[in-house]
DNA sequence: CAGGTAATCGGACTACAGTCCAGTTATGCC
DNA sequence: GGCATAACTGGACTGTAGTCCGATTACCTG
């Protein structure tokens, strides 16, 4: 059996795909991301709005797509990527304290350079941000740095309540992100004393 | 001159508003928040939907209406209530660790008791929440009492992030309340060492 | 290459938030 | 009490997210 594959995705399902991909990422580049509606982007991709809402579920899913590659590549980077950021030096950081700002480093990175797309995948809908993947992989990750505390699972939600984008738009916005870098710094370095 | 008070609100408008705040009371008792539309809330009311959004702007400001009274007495208990959550004790309290201590334990009261409509009121529009008046008044008290740290306005954001209710609604439903409260003490308590 | 099958497509449809403005009505002044 | 004025009212209107289902088309089998 050559193809034993699952039956993976229709050829006419991958070119729309990658059609609403390429119109919704265009769009958002010229109007920004808030001007642009679904309706907008199914015409600009040549697609019915079925199709569009068929394949992302809703406009949080499709920011969701957009953000899968930089994701993935700052999740690798934690999993395998070099220390502080990946693993490795466990002997002299015994309390993960470095590998916890090296990630609350790269997360806000992340999420500056990708904010307004972030946003959106986080308060689309209410909720969104607790229910979509990533959001469960950065929880799992903090919750390994602090198995010092009482609580570890309870404290990285309570960290990455200050990683929330829209939280972030808003203070960056009054405070200067440097700002909120530092105190969101602070906090994690407070978490692992 | 006996009536030389402001143009005040005029005799229908303060009785429109009236019906309007009990009819969206009942309706939101009745049926859940999520499931009531503004719609449904001007009919029952026996009014327009222009005077609806002419009076309360949006659903976040319906919102923020029907949490003024249960608002302002917590704001009031803060001002100018009994310690620790009020004033006074300032001696044996230099870090005023027991003050913050006492605000994160009544504004976690506030908020679950009142979970659907805090949360509707901060998330029915982006941003909704660090533009409402009330979210100022946390902040302001927030940053006194983490005057000690480098850049109390900041962290008052930062701690604040935990306490929003988006936050809060997601974390309780998968950890319990009781650890969503000890672990916002405990980052509390982090930030006052 | 033909036919069966199941996934996919797409545009008409619903429901809802929020806007607008012409008509109405309360209020203050004479 | 009558009148000018400004504020209020309410329902028709717009634009958008998201749903639904008949028509279409790609894929697999023989």
């Amino acid at each position: 059996m050559l193809c034993s594959s699952p039956p993976a995705e229709r050829a006419d399902a991958a070119r729309n795909r990658a059609a609403v991909l390429n119109a919704a990422a265009a769009l958002f580049r010229q109007h920004g991301i808030e001007a642009v509606s679904m309706d907008a982007i199914a015409a600009a991709a040549g697609v019915g709005k079925g199709t569009l809402f068929r394949r992302f579920g809703d406009k949080a899913g499709l920011a969701v797509a957009l953000l899968d590659e930089q994701e993935r590549s700052l999740q690798e980077a934690i999993l395998f990527g070099p220390a502080p950021l990946g693993p490795g030096t466990p002997d002299d950081d015994p309390g993960s304290r470095e590998r916890l700002r090296a990630f609350v480093a790269a997360y806000v990175d992340y999420l500056l350079a990708h904010l307004p797309l972030i946003r959106m995948s986080e308060t689309a809908s209410p909720g969104a941000r607790y229910r979509i993947g990533a959001y469960r992989f950065w929880h799992r990750h903090v919750s390994l740095l602090l198995q010092k505390r009482d609580d570890p699972e309870a404290d990285a939600h309570t960290l990455l309540a200050a990683l929330a984008a829209e939280h972030v738009h808003a203070v960056a916005a009054e405070v200067g992100a440097t700002r909120v870098r530092q105190s969101v710094q602070g906090l994690a370095d407070a978490l692992t004393i």
